[in-house]
DNA sequence: TATTGTTATACTCTATAACTATA
DNA sequence: TATAGTTATAGAGTATAACAATA
């Protein structure tokens, strides 16, 4: 696979196409991930799950939903096999009972810190003098407004 | 919204998590980038076939589809889409009877023309100082072997 | 009356295997 | 024997609407 910089090689017009950029790169990031995730049992999706659940101020699946730009219903299943397995319990959320708050268990606590392990970090990846820069402007796209 | 930075706030743990950012970030893009086509009766997908054949060596459908990191069967109803509205054209490889490049009409030139300015210019999103580092990173990560 | 979680459903996207024509 | 495109199909992911409990 040649590289999309030069004008006359492939893919000369996408060469600076956020969406196709951002589309290929996260489509080679998770397709990672989701391989070294396996052997837990986790996709990069319930990973990010338990990531948030382990918040200083544990997410409600409405907050988990919106964070990870999901629809509710989705967060519904995904927190359905997590809890099967003992990893993150729902509780009833005192300030408001209807919603369910996502809890982690001391299991998936232990769960978190060996799939962590196994994550690829970004920045080993990339130029060390881009990183930060990187880190910095994949945030900003990713919280934008709408 | 809040951002996803500092330590206590919401997502802490993925705040640096490459997988989890590119998505999100990909989402945001393609969603924003879908909707700016649709007038068009483009999306990311198909603005994306249309301006690989408008590179100096039109591609083939395998070419298409290793650079879009799509199945060569996703490639054929794109293809399929795009040529029966006169935006694209099959011809058979010369050097190789068994292949298909994917050229392009000159209504599909002009089409390009109209949604190349429809498509969001990702430095216009960035601070400027870390719009190239981002863009080499992105491509970088991109573009990486598997 | 509005919102959270849930279920059901349909739609899109993705992945796989088989077929044909060429190599 | 292997490869490019095609077709069919099944699985995963996504989006929408309706419902019960609660606000």
């Amino acid at each position: 696979m040649v590289a999309a910089s030069a004008d006359t090689a492939r893919g000369a017009e996408l060469a600076h196409n956020a969406s196709f950029l951002l589309a290929r790169a996260s489509a080679v990031a998770s397709q990672r991930d989701n391989r070294a995730l396996a052997p837990l049992g986790l996709k990069v999706r319930s990973f990010s799950v338990l990531a948030l659940a382990l918040d200083a101020q544990p997410p409600t699946q409405r907050e988990i939903a919106e964070f990870l730009r999901l629809d509710p219903s989705q967060v519904v299943a995904l927190v359905d096999d997590l809890e099967s397995r003992g990893i993150v319990a729902r509780e009833t959320d005192a300030r408001d009972r209807r919603a369910k708050v996502v809890a982690v268990t001391d299991a998936g606590r232990a769960l978190y810190a060996e799939a962590r392990e196994l994550v690829a970090d970004v920045t080993t990846h990339l130029d060390a003098a881009d990183a930060s820069a990187f880190l910095r402007s994949v945030e900003q796209l990713a919280f934008e407004e709408e």
